[in-house]
DNA sequence: CCTACCGATCGGTAGG
DNA sequence: CCTACCGATCGGTAGG
């Protein structure tokens, strides 16, 4: 044991120590996370697992990152070959609904929890999850827009509001599953967003 | 300087803890709070903080209690002399919104901050959050069922369903505040609570 | 990638 | 309510 190993083999213990901190993080904060417990998890020391980030900010903020890509992976990849406009907002909606009842990481959603970890701070990661954030809202806008275009939604719909509601929904959902009694969130959740839509009815009904 | 003081002189600096710990609290979660930074700005010693709580724990825990006092105090109190029914609920909801943009505590509501940071620890801060956030919510579900049975929702209405809805919004809506450029989350917070409701159009058109 | 270490701070206690 | 202290742990560095 000790000593530096391939590149291929640092690759790997770089990406364990990543997604550890990612799920950790999840459930006890970006700042909860430490350089000490995130070794042990992974069975290395201290000093190994900082020589891959250099400092602890970098390490969260590449937790963010891969965060945010297993976000894209969950709730955009799933809706991205539907036909844009309402039936792709509507598969977004599902996926979301499921990932904020099942997600991949075993705090909840990750993106929901840092984002009131940070809301309030400020710092680098403030600035990186705000960047994050703002990206997925133009996405919904746009999707919600390209739905109106087509006259799929009624034209006195507001896109800013429909996507500022569903955020909410999505986010505002996650404490639900553990602290309440709540069942079923994603089926709760996903009825809350076709209401804020303004889904005709026709298209709600369908199975 | 040192020494014990007057009775009412304790009551005093306990107060005066309670509210610094909570609005540290708000910002920067309940687990970040440490009573070294707490008695410096307090202006006393840590021991001296420490004797008034015994352990941190009970420290979070009678911060949580405060919040929970400020909340009611700032949502439910406006409303609580409204007509029962439709016209208290949608009080309840125009006193949250105004909340959720203007909150009491600098890091914004303690509550849906704690409900995120516990949502999926364990131990008795999670167990005296889940209680207060459920208290809240039953009264929610009864405000909402009066306004059902007296015939001002419709009788097809989801009590449970609506009441999720009210607090996934209220919740959500929490980092958007900072996190995002959004001017006026206290109207669209507002506008998504009436329509998860489905006031009557009448009722929502009012000044 | 390790051992060995740094100063700072953590929650909490003893004793007055 | 204070000073003085406890062992543990923090993020990070030196040196190999």
């Amino acid at each position: 044991m000790g000593g530096r190993r391939s590149d291929a083999d640092a690759r790997d213990s770089r990406a364990a120590i990543l997604r550890r901190a990612t799920d950790v993080a999840s459930a006890e904060g970006l700042e909860g996370l430490t350089i000490g417990r995130l070794a042990s998890d992974v069975g290395m020391s201290k000093a190994g697992v900082l020589g891959h980030f250099g400092t602890k900010e970098r390490l969260q903020l590449e937790a963010l990152d891969y965060a945010a890509e297993v976000f894209v992976e969950r709730v955009w990849r799933p809706a991205e070959h539907a036909q844009p406009g309402l039936g792709r907002l509507l598969a977004i909606c599902e996926a979301w609904a499921d990932y904020v009842q099942n997600p991949s990481f075993s705090g909840g959603c990750f993106i929901a929890a840092a984002s009131f970890e940070y809301d309030s701070r400020d710092g680098n990661v403030h600035d990186a999850l705000r960047t994050v954030v703002r990206r997925w809202r133009r996405k919904l806008v746009r999707e919600i827009e390209t739905a109106v275009e087509a006259g799929e939604l009624p034209s006195e719909s507001d896109p800013d509001q429909i996507a500022f509601t569903l955020e909410s929904l999505a986010a505002g959902t996650s404490p639900a599953r553990y602290l309440q009694e709540d069942k079923d969130v994603a089926a709760r959740c996903l009825r809350a967003m076709r209401l804020a839509i303004g889904v005709p009815a026709a298209v709600a009904e369908r199975p």
